[in-house]
DNA sequence: TGTGGTTTGTGAAATGTTTAACATGCGGTT
DNA sequence: AACCGCATGTTAAACATTTCACAAACCACA
C-alpha cells in the first residue's frame, strides 16, 4: 500500500463493523448502503476500505461476511486480548464490568492497585492485586493493552512501568500526557476536555 | 474572525491552560516554552491562539494570568455549568464521583436511571430520580449539557428525550450514533471502538 | 533616540483528508 | 457471445490543517 491510512479510518471501521451486524439476512452490501447506516458518504466507505485493499465486487458491492472477517483482521480483532486494568476505583471498577470489551474480544486479566482497601478484593472474577506486583506480572502474562484509570498523581510511573513490562498500547483516562517511547501508543480520554469542548460548542453556539 | 477554527484547536486549548496552570511563579510564557510543555510545535500554539485573538507581545510572550482568562472566556468554562446524568450503573456512579468535573465549573446536578433498585439512592449528595423525570427535571432547571451513561437499549429515546428538554450538548458513553438536530452537539466516548485502535496499532506495528 | 535581541503574528508552502466524478469491470440476461 | 446496468476503485480536485520562515513589533539599554 502507497497511500497513508488517515488516523480516523480505522475508527470508521469499527462503525463499519457494526453496521455490518445490522446487516444480517443479506449477502452484498453497497458503499451506499454503508453510508446510509453510517452517516459517512458513499465515497468515503469506498476510500476508505481502500485503504486495506479491495474488497468489492463492481455492480454488486461488498460481500457482508468476507468484509466483516476482513476488517476484523486488519484491526486485530479476529484474536482475543488480554488487558490490564491499574486503578480499581470506581471508574476502574466500572470498566471491569464493561459488557462491550469481552464482545470484541478484549479480556481484563488482571487488576491492580494502590490501595490496601482494594487490594484482594475479587470483582467480576479478577481479584485486585498490589500495584507493586503490576511489572512483573504483566510481562510474565505476557500482556500488551492495559487501561490507566489511576489518580492523576501516580500516573506517569504506572505508565513507565506498564511500557517497562512490555506494554505497547495504552488507555489513559488520567488527564496526565504521558511520554512513551515511539514503539508505544497511548490514547488519552480525557473527560474534563471533553465537557470543555461541549462548553466551548454552546458559548459559540450563542456568539 | 475569517478563518475557520479547526476543531482539533480547542481541545489543544484545555491543553496549554493547563500548561498555563503549571507555569506558576512567572509572568509572561513563549510559545516556545508552552511547546515543550504540550509536545505541540511552537508554531502550532502561536496559531492556535490566533484563531481567537491576539494575546502576545512580539519580544515577550504571553501574559500568564491574561491568557488564562482569555482561554476560559473561549471556552466557556469562566462559568459554571450544570450538568445532568442519565444511568446510574457503574460508570454513571463512576463520572458522578469524578474529581476533574468540579475542577473546571462542571457540576452535576441531576442524575437518572430506570432501575427501581437505583432510584431514590443518594450518591455523592445527589438523588438519583426515576427516568420519567428526566425531561420536566431537567427543562426546569435549564440544563444544557447531560451525560448519557445508559445501556445501549435506551439510548436514542434518551437523547430524543434530553433535546426535547432543552439540552444543546451531550457526552455520550453508548456506543449508538444518535441521530440529533443541527443546533445539539454529541461527542462519543466509545471505549470499544477506542480499545479496536489499540489492537489495529498492535497488529500493524507487527507487519 | 537608536540598536540588538527576542518573539509574535501571518502569508505562503507543504502536507493531509475528503469529496466528486467517472472509467472500469463484473454479473445477469437475452 | 454481446450488451446493459450497476457499483466499485481511482484519479483529480477541493478542502482543511499544519509547518515554515520571516517581517513587524516590542522591550531594554546605552
Amino acid at each position: 500500500m502507497i497511500n497513508k491510512v488517515p488516523q480516523a479510518a480505522v475508527p470508521r471501521l469499527s462503525l463499519y463493523y457494526r453496521a455490518l451486524l445490522e446487516s444480517r439476512g443479506k449477502d452484498y452490501v453497497s458503499s451506499d448502503e454503508l453510508s446510509k447506516l453510517t452517516n459517512f458518504t458513499a465515497a468515503q466507505v469506498r476510500r476508505d476500505l481502500t485503504y486495506f485493499g479491495q474488497f468489492g465486487t463492481p455492480g454488486k458491492g461488498y460481500e457482508i461476511e468476507g468484509l466483516k472477517k476482513a476488517i476484523l483482521g486488519i484491526l486485530g480483532t479476529d484474536k482475543n486480548w488480554d488487558v490490564a486494568l491499574v486503578g480499581a476505583g470506581n471508574l476502574g471498577t466500572a470498566l471491569l464490568s464493561y459488557k462491550g470489551f469481552k464482545q470484541q474480544g478484549f479480556k481484563i486479566l488482571s487488576a491492580f492497585d494502590n490501595d490496601l482497601r482494594k487490594i484482594g478484593k475479587t470483582l467480576e472474577g479478577i481479584t485486585v492485586q498490589d500495584i507493586s506486583e503490576l511489572e512483573k506480572t504483566v510481562s510474565e502474562q505476557g500482556i500488551q493493552i492495559a487501561i490507566v484509570a489511576t489518580s492523576t498523581e501516580g500516573a506517569q510511573e504506572v505508565i513507565d512501568t506498564l511500557i517497562r513490562a512490555g506494554v505497547k498500547a495504552i488507555l489513559n483516562f488520567t488527564p496526565i500526557r504521558a511520554q512513551t517511547p515511539e514503539e508505544a501508543i497511548v490514547l488519552n480520554i480525557d473527560l474534563s476536555i471533553e465537557l470543555e469542548r461541549l462548553a466551548y460548542f454552546l458559548t459559540k453556539a450563542k456568539a
